[in-house]
DNA sequence: TTTCCACAGGAAGGTACGGTCT
DNA sequence: AGACCGTACCTTCCTGTGGAAA
C-alpha cells in the first residue's frame, strides 16, 4: 500500500521565494552610483516636465531590472503622493525581433483584454497610429519600460519613433519617456544614427557584480531566505564566487543558491553544504542544456546529432563540410529535404552560440585555406538525452547505438 | 613578400504563412 | 475573393580572409 502525504517543511527555508527572480528586496546592495544616476535621470518626471529617455546597460544579472522595479515602485508612490498622472508600461522584449512586434505588443499592454489586436496584418503606420491613439488617451506622463530592448536589432524606428511623436503631432496630450534596458553592450553603437540623435539619452551603465558585492547580495537574500545557521559557512562564498566566474551574475548566483537549498531539504539534511552547491551547479548546467536543445528546430538538431556520431567516432573535431556530409547522410536516413551548406554553417554557428558546440577558426595556409573545426561542448550521454525525442523520430545511427548500449543512464528505447 | 587554399559569412532575393482590409 | 502586410526560413551568389608555403 502506498502511503503518501504532504507536510510542510520549513526546516531550512524561512522564505524561499525572496530568492527568486521577481523578488524586489527593500534595499539594493551595490548599486549606490548607478540608483544616484537613475534617480537624477527620473527627476524631471516628478517635477512633471518631458521625462528623459534612460537606457540602462549592463550583462544579465547584474541588478538592472531589479534597480528599475524597485525605483518606479518608489516613483509611483511619489507620483501619488504629489497628485501627479504616471502610467507606467513595462513590456519585456524577449522574443520580439522589430519595432512593429514591440508596437504591437505595446498596444495591448495598454488595451483591455477583449480590445486586442493581431501581431500580423496591420501595416506598420497603422500600428504606430494605434499606439498613439493609446498613449494619448493615457494622457499624463506616460514612462514605457523596454525591458532587454536590444532584441529588436536592427529594425530601431520605434526608438525613432517616440521620441518625436510629440513634436510631429502625433500625440498631444502625454509625455512620453522610454527606459530601455539592454544586456547587449554594443547595442547602443549599433542603433542607427537617426535613432541616436534624436533619442538624447540618458545612459546609465551597471558593470558586473564584484565578488564581493555578490557576496553581500546573496547574504542580503539569505538572511530573508533561510534560518539562521542553516547554511555552512562556505556556502555563500562558494554561490559569489560561481556567480562572479559568469560576468558577475547574481541572478545565476541566487539561483544556485536556491538550487543547492532544495537539494539539501530534499536530502532532508540540517544544513545546506558545499556539497549541495557544487551539485546544484551540475544540474543548473545540465538543465540549461536541455532545454536549449529542446528548443532546437529539427534541422538544428539533425545536424547537432551529425556531429554527435562523429563525436562518437572519435572523428571530432570536424569540419564543417564533414559534418555537412553526415548530416546529408542522416537526412536521407529520416526521409527529410536537406538544407544546403550555407544554412547549416548558420546552424553550426546557431548551436556555438547557445555553448552546446564548440567552434573554433583553423587556417593550413596555402595547402589547406581557412575553415572551422566542431566539437561538442558537453558530455555525449548528455546530449543524446536531450536529443532523445528527435533520436526516437529518426531512428539510432549506429556509430553512436554502440555508445548507446554502453551506456546505462540512456533513455532512449529503440 | 607574394600566392593561394577552402571555406566563412554578408547580401539579396524567393516563398509560404498567418494575418487585415475592402 | 483578392490585394496587401510583416516575418520566418531558405537558397543563390559572391566577396573576404588568415596564414603556411613558395
Amino acid at each position: 500500500m502506498n502511503e503518501i502525504s504532504f507536510q510542510p517543511d520549513d526546516s531550512l527555508y524561512r522564505n524561499r521565494d525572496s530568492l527568486s527572480e521577481d523578488y524586489t528586496p527593500q534595499t539594493i546592495v551595490g548599486r549606490d552610483d548607478e540608483i544616484k544616476q537613475y534617480h537624477t535621470a527620473l527627476q524631471p518626471v516628478i517635477n512633471g516636465e518631458q521625462p528623459s529617455n534612460i537606457f540602462l546597460y549592463g550583462k544579465t544579472g547584474v541588478g538592472k531590472t531589479a534597480v528599475t522595479n524597485y525605483l518606479l515602485n518608489q516613483l509611483a508612490d511619489d507620483a501619488h503622493r504629489f497628485d501627479l498622472d504616471l502610467s507606467i508600461i513595462s513590456l519585456n522584449c524577449e522574443g520580439l525581433n522589430s519595432s512593429y512586434q514591440v508596437a504591437v505588443n505595446l498596444v495591448n499592454r495598454i488595451r483591455a483584454p477583449e480590445d486586442q489586436i493581431s501581431k500580423t496584418g496591420h501595416p506598420q503606420y497603422e500600428i504606430y497610429e494605434f499606439l498613439w491613439r493609446e498613449l494619448d488617451a493615457l494622457g499624463g506622463t506616460v514612462l514605457l519600460v523596454l525591458d532587454e530592448v536590444d532584441n529588436i536589432g536592427e529594425s530601431d524606428s520605434i526608438l525613432y519613433q517616440i521620441p518625436r511623436a510629440r513634436s510631429n503631432g502625433n500625440i498631444a496630450d502625454a509625455k512620453v519617456g522610454i527606459i530601455g534596458i539592454s544586456n547587449d553592450l554594443a547595442f547602443r553603437e549599433n542603433l542607427s544614427a537617426k535613432v541616436r540623435s534624436s533619442l538624447c539619452e540618458k545612459s546609465i551603465s551597471f558593470p558586473p557584480y564584484d565578488a564581493t558585492e555578490l557576496r553581500s547580495v546573496l547574504e542580503q537574500r539569505a538572511d530573508v531566505a533561510f534560518h539562521d545557521n542553516a547554511l555552512s559557512t562556505e556556502v555563500l562564498p562558494l554561490c559569489a564566487a560561481y556567480g562572479a566566474q559568469d560576468a558577475g551574475d547574481a541572478r545565476k548566483a541566487l539561483d544556485l543558491l536556491r538550487g543547492a537549498g532544495d537539494l539539501a531539504r530534499a536530502n532532508n539534511a540540517d544544513m545546506v553544504t558545499e556539497d549541495h552547491v557544487n551539485q546544484a551547479q551540475n544540474e543548473l548546467e545540465r538543465e540549461e542544456l536541455m532545454d536549449g536543445i529542446a528548443d532546437l528546430a529539427d534541422h538544428q538538431q539533425l545536424v547537432l546529432y551529425a556531429l554527435t556520431t562523429l563525436e562518437a567516432e572519435q572523428e571530432t573535431p570536424a569540419r564543417s563540410q564533414a559534418v555537412f556530409e553526415r548530416y546529408k547522410e542522416l537526412c536521407t536516413f529520416a526521409a527529410f529535404d536537406a538544407r544546403t551548406s550555407r544554412r547549416v554553417r548558420d546552424f553550426l554557428a546557431d548551436l556555438a552560440k547557445l555553448s552546446i558546440i564548440i567552434s573554433s577558426q583553423r587556417n593550413d595556409g596555402l595547402s589547406g585555406g581557412q575553415y572551422r573545426d566542431h566539437e561538442l561542448d558537453h558530455n555525449l550521454t548528455t546530449i543524446l538525452n536531450a536529443m532523445s525525442e528527435l533520436i526516437e523520430r529518426v531512428g539510432i545511427h549506429q556509430t553512436v547505438r554502440t555508445h548507446i548500449q554502453n551506456s546505462d543512464n540512456i533513455v532512449l528505447s529503440e
